[in-house]
DNA sequence: TCTGGGGTCCTAGGACCC
DNA sequence: TCTGGGGTCCTAGGACCC
């Protein structure tokens, strides 16, 4: 059996840890630039708001109803995300940290009768622990633990945990339960199936085998044999290193002159190559996109990108930045305003598995050491947009809106709150 | 006026190898 | 008229996730 823990309207969960008055009141966590909403407590979603609407498209619902509206903070979520998983980690055999409000937990050998008892625990625990509220589904596969999980926020009387095993159980949720809901399946297959008349997850599974794996190939056939009981994803309990870092941003204005632009890409680099040393890795690629405004239809629209190559894999943030320069250098265009840009790494192989190059003339020890030094220094000022110790090119100012930030509570002395009642 | 950011996996087709 | 067989690697695009 598997279980899948999910932390309720997770951001927003995180700031009524710390603004408990917040308890039974509408509230949205809006996206970076305070641009959408990425989480809405139940109150909000009741009034409408929906996941990933754009904020002046209900401001006057937060005028009327009083919304608390925060920007969102992610220092302080990765931090409670932590906590909570840690939690898990201390209650089952083992856990698979899923995102930054979920994680599957493997409970093979756990007697049947002890696993409702078990999820309650887990559930009472983590609030308990860290103040924040999580949903426990408890199936044979993690499809089914997650359409359990699901049910647990859709009934309060389930108290935080749901157990979904019998064969009988199964099928009476799974025929109430609409496809787009199930994990696996996104809005392209939801249309497809709706027009063939495909619209819960009962019907899905009562297809022929051979006619999912015509529309959806082997992805598609792993979601309907778990939905049908059949374990097809792996528990994997060590994340694996990302093959591909990416740090991109929509600026809060238009951008027009390139040693502007410079200073934002540089600072992206310099995140990325944090990110990448974090994770013991190098990469080969780095790649730069600058855009235009696509939601502005009166100006011209471009979207650029440049790739390099490093022939010997690297993750001094000197030598991608000089990278991510030339390109700039080498794409941008005058007479255009720029509204979002990124830098992507890629190529990416473990730090003690470089391959040397014959020709090579730089001396990797020295970045490496100077590196780690900057490292180590910035990690005492803990954000990452404002460094203690940054090369020139790096922009000191982030062009970004965030008017509804909360503070860093749990990482950042600095950035302790004045009282809130 | 205002519209997020960061990832993964799979597949088909082309280039290339012997 | 008839034109082999068996591979690998890479890339772009499409789907998905939170």
């Amino acid at each position: 059996m598997y279980g899948l823990a999910d932390c309720n309207n997770f951001f927003v969960s995180c700031e009524r840890v710390f603004r408990p008055s917040l308890e039974g009141r509408p509230v949205v966590v809006l996206s970076n630039n305070d641009g959408c909403a990425v989480a809405r407590s139940n109150e909000a979603k009741a009034l409408g708001i929906t996941m990933g609407q754009p904020l002046f498209q209900f401001r006057e619902l937060v005028q009327r109803h009083r919304i608390e509206v925060f920007s969102s903070n992610y220092r302080l979520y990765s931090d409670m995300s932590h906590r909570v998983h840690s939690t898990l980690r201390g209650l089952v055999p083992a856990v698979e940290v899923y995102s930054i409000d979920e994680a599957f937990l493997d409970l093979r050998g756990i007697p049947l009768e002890e696993l409702t008892e078990l999820g309650h625990r887990i559930s009472r625990i983590c609030r308990r622990d860290t103040g924040i509220p999580v949903s426990v589904g408890i199936a044979p596969t993690k499809t089914l633990a997650k359409v359990a999980s699901k049910l647990c926020k859709q009934y309060p009387r389930l108290n935080g945990a749901c157990l979904m095993y019998r064969a009988e159980d199964i099928e009476k949720v799974l025929r109430r339960f609409p496809i787009g809901d199930v994990w696996g399946i996104g809005r392209r297959y939801v249309k497809r199936w709706t027009a063939a008349g495909i619209r819960t997850a009962w019907d899905f599974v009562s297809l022929p085998e051979e006619i999912v794996s015509v529309q959806m190939g082997i992805t598609g056939v792993r979601t309907w044999r778990e939905l049908r009981g059949e374990p097809s994803i792996d528990f994997e309990q060590q994340r694996s290193p990302k093959q591909q870092i990416c740090v991109s941003r929509s600026f809060s204005e238009e951008i027009t002159s390139i040693e502007q632009l410079h200073g934002q890409l540089a600072s992206f680099a310099a995140q990325c190559a944090v990110k990448l040393r974090t994770q013991r890795s190098a990469c080969h690629e780095a790649i730069i996109f600058i855009s235009t405004n696509r939601y502005r239809g009166d100006s011209e629209q471009a979207y650029l990108n440049r790739m390099t190559i490093f022939p010997v894999a690297t993750d001094s943030t000197l030598e991608i930045e000089s990278g991510v320069r030339a390109m700039l250098n080498d794409c941008f265009r005058e007479g255009l305003s720029y509204k979002r840009a990124g830098v992507i790494l890629s190529g990416i192989v473990p730090r003690d598995r470089v391959q040397g190059h014959l020709f090579d003339s730089l001396d990797r020890e020295k970045h490496a050491r100077l590196m780690s030094a900057v490292d180590a220094v910035n990690a005492v000022a803990a954000d990452p947009w404002s460094p203690t110790v940054r090369i020139a090119s790096q922009a000191e100012k982030v062009l970004n809106h965030s008017d509804h930030r909360s503070p860093a509570y749990t990482t950042d002395w600095n950035d302790l709150p004045v009282v809130h009642i």
